[in-house]
DNA sequence: ACTACTGTACTAAGTAATTAATACAATAAT
DNA sequence: ATTATTGTATTAATTACTTAGTACAGTAGT
């Protein structure tokens, strides 16, 4: 059993924000390879969402191979550490992306992100 | 007349996505202060959305005052360069500080960050 | 065998977002 | 003065998301 935030906010669909945080919780081994979820209606009634909604994003979860279905016995992580891995350096790579894009779109050139970056390491000493 | 890209999808309210990319145009300089916005229905027309959708786009972004509406001449983007660049450095922050609050979910050690950034900058030569 | 739990499916109702089609008052341009 | 354009408002219809309630078949645990 594993308590989640589930901070979830009403400017997307329900369903997208549970996959993410979800998909988020497996691949940073929050949930560990081969581990069974919990159940559709017990993660529903945790995040306080109808069962429909959380079985909706099971189904797009499904998708991505990350979890396994075992009919009338639960959903399980999925064995494949190759996998789970490779999703996460996948998922990296998008945040990198998707705020180098961001801060060139607010005009930063690379030189100030930089320094912005290492002003954020000066603050909060390094671990 | 600014050729506006209007990348849209359908995972969240489009009114939504309006108000960043046109907010995104202001305070990165795309839209002068003072200039005049083009009309809610040509901006629609170019967006391919509803002149109705525009609209309260528009209206959610006057309440943040980079834009001023001169009720039937138009909409101009504010004369407070101060208030721009204010806004601006604060999306930059939200970018920043949910970029790393992200890796850090996926399980990424601040090292670890710092040298995915670094890599980055190797490839793309410093401009 | 029985019980409880599992994923799954279905219908109905409610809400929010979006589009469509108008319409109106005020002003800039002519 | 007239015309065109401006922001704004309104109503209706449609779609997607969400919730609620119910039901069923399969299986693990007892």
């Amino acid at each position: 059993m594993i308590l989640m935030t589930w901070k979830l906010d009403s400017d997307r669909p329900i369903y997208s924000q549970l996959v993410e945080e979800i998909r988020m919780q497996i691949v940073s081994g929050a949930y560990p390879p081969g581990s069974k979820l919990p159940s559709v209606r017990e993660l529903a009634s945790d995040a306080g969402v109808n069962p429909n909604t959380m079985q909706r994003a099971f189904t797009e979860l499904e998708r991505n191979g990350l979890i396994e279905t075992r009919r009338t016995n639960g959903r399980f992580v999925t064995e494949d550490g190759t996998l789970i891995r490779s999703i996460r350096r996948e998922l990296a790579g998008e945040q990198l992306t998707d705020f180098f894009h961001k801060m060139e779109q607010l005009g930063y050139q690379k030189q100030e992100v930089l320094s912005l970056i290492t002003s954020v390491y000066e603050e909060e000493s390094l671990q």
